[in-house]
DNA sequence: TTTCATGCAAAAGGTTTGCAACATT
DNA sequence: AATGTTGCAAACCTTTTGCATGAAA
């Protein structure tokens, strides 16, 4: 999956795939960058997001770039919805179905051509409902 | 509607508001600076930023951070959606009635208290149709 | 006059990038 | 050997913040 358009195997590429697929915390780039770090110490910063990059071209991992400005990462590039925690900012996969007609009618109101959507929910997570 | 809460009515704050108010590209807070500039030479980003955040906590604007980094702003504070266009990032309102049932679905699937969604639409605005 | 708001500049936070050294093919 | 990738550090971009000055109320 990753040998195609002159793409190496690094072990850097290889070990931050392998975090992502095995984390649903939807993790941001530091986060992974300071799990990557337990195996590969002298990984950089820099690395880590190159590789995210060509992670998400390759369509493994998506890029949730919704609500805050800090980026989080998303080992399932299966289409899905995502609910976030206002308080604790933990993100949550929402299981429902993909709203597939909604596209067409965003189509028929405006004059874009429409070619997808984004939906996030928020709200308090279980441990933030009960202290608020 | 700005009285209220200790709050003044400065110069820079009335004439932010009143770009917004008739602005419906949703601009940037940098764009909003310049536009201002021709008006309040001497005007500070960081005050820009500050009133912006102002006029979003009493409701008189809302602040869109769906998809790219940067921020833009919209005068009209009605839930409404929005589409945006992946060549030029413009970004128009979507005349969508507000799915309002979905919060609910959302709510069943997960173990959230559900207080809102953010639904923004992709694809290319009608100039940049043409071109790709 | 009180206190909120401003301008300025510096800092913060997240992400990107130039470059020489290095590793994969 | 060829070239994609890394580590490092510096740059970048947007947003936030500290502080002395200025302006609403």
């Amino acid at each position: 999956m990753l040998e195609r358009q002159n793409l190496r195997i690094t072990r850097q590429r290889r070990t931050i795939l392998k975090e992502l697929r095995k984390d649903y915390t939807h993790p941001s780039a530091d986060q992974i960058y300071d799990k990557v770090r337990q195996t590969i110490p002298r990984i950089s910063l820099g690395t880590v997001y190159r590789n995210l990059e060509v992670l998400c071209r390759l369509g493994e991992i998506q890029k949730l770039k919704l609500g805050r400005t800090k980026k989080r990462f998303d080992g399932n590039s299966d289409f899905h919805y995502h609910m976030r925690c206002l308080d604790c900012n933990r993100l949550d996969d929402a299981a429902l179905a993909p709203l597939k007609s909604i596209e067409d009618e965003a189509g028929a109101v405006t004059d874009y051509k429409v070619l997808g959507h984004r939906l996030e929910f928020v709200g308090f997570c279980p441990q933030c409902s009960i202290q608020s």
